[in-house]
DNA sequence: CTATGATAGCTAACGTCAATAGCCAACAAG
DNA sequence: CTTGTTGGCTATTGACGTTAGCTATCATAG
């Protein structure tokens, strides 16, 4: 009907993710999309509702591709490997892409959280690994321990919180065999 | 010598802090922190560099007072004691005074880390305990993990990011457990 | 083949923010 | 009383998000 469309949603999506990868959140400006997707800034708007909006739909972009990454990592069955394959493979991505690994988890700065549905979706492997390892009845707080713990360490880790010394990956691995270890319990072993 | 001062660098850095308390990081605006002082935002860089600076004094006296918390928190001598007494402080500390809290864990907007010898501070007693638990050459290995988990733990319970149902503070007690139990070795008990 | 209406993108503008420049006033020391 | 130091001020700049209103383009109706 009018004018044909120079750019799309997904276009300007995918230039936020860019953006957000190379010079992280502070640089997602409305100006830096605009220039990338080859428009002026006001004419953002009419395909996303504001700074916000748009952040929010590059954080469910970053979930889903997080949510895929997961679901790939835990795939051998064994759930003391499937789940140091999930807090290993969550390092991998935190590591190569730290920007949106941190988008990730941190609604602090604007509103700009990813949306609670998907993030449940990319919680499910991990939910499912813990809940083979520690029991049905106890696949939710299991799960969030290693969440928790995981993100924090990853967090930590990227804001250069470990300035005490050590070896940060052996830290990371004693980590990872305590969860599995307190973990560990009813299927092949009794405790 | 000069024209008298109306304020003072200690009231500007505890008007931020107010601030903060009361609306977040994104309220923290020289214009904000100007009136609460009583005076024009411009002069404000008489006594602080620059907002970026002023964030990172008021993230020191952040992490001075959670410091004090968590150093009379771990009082029992007793290290499993003291190791849920730390990590109850630290819940106790960031659901009170949250936005302070997500300051501390938070590098992610701008470069406003609190520094790191006064972070390094304040994990003392952690790795004091953690050490006592776990023995001393495990003791900065554990106090990573126990850190990781609470911070990774507090941050998604703040960000509402427990939206499975289940109970959070049941999931809270269930981390503490297992990393007591996990980090338990040497000392009373061989394994 | 023209008229119409919908709409994508544009320029111009506003308000908020951090930060700088330069002025003026107040006080202590001589 | 003079003078130098310096704290606070106003005015301004430049980045940012966002809104208002114009123009141009195209699919379709006549």
């Amino acid at each position: 009907m009018p004018t044909p469309a120079r750019t799309s949603r997904d276009e300007i999506v995918a230039a936020g993710r860019a953006i957000l990868a190379l010079d992280g959140i502070e640089a997602l400006t409305m100006q830096r999309v605009a220039d990338r997707v080859g428009v002026r800034a006001p004419s953002l708007y009419r395909r996303v509702a504001s700074r916000s909006a748009l952040v929010q739909l590059v954080a469910a972009d970053v979930v889903a591709d997080v949510e895929t990454r997961l679901e790939s990592a835990a795939s051998t069955g064994d759930p003391q490997r499937d789940l140091r394959a999930l807090a290993l493979a969550l390092r991998d991505f935190a590591l190569a892409d730290r920007h949106s690994y941190e988008l990730l988890f941190s609604p602090l700065p604007e509103p700009s959280a990813p949306d609670p549905a998907s993030l449940a979706a990319a919680a499910a492997p991990v939910i499912r690994v813990a809940g083979a390892l520690a029991g049905a009845d106890q696949a939710l707080n299991a799960a969030r321990t290693v969440t928790a713990w995981a993100s924090g360490f990853l967090r930590m880790e990227l804001a250069g919180g470990f300035q005490l010394g050590g070896n940060v990956e052996e830290a990371f691995d004693f980590g990872i065999a305590l969860l599995v270890k307190g973990l560990t319990t009813g299927t092949s072993e009794s405790d």
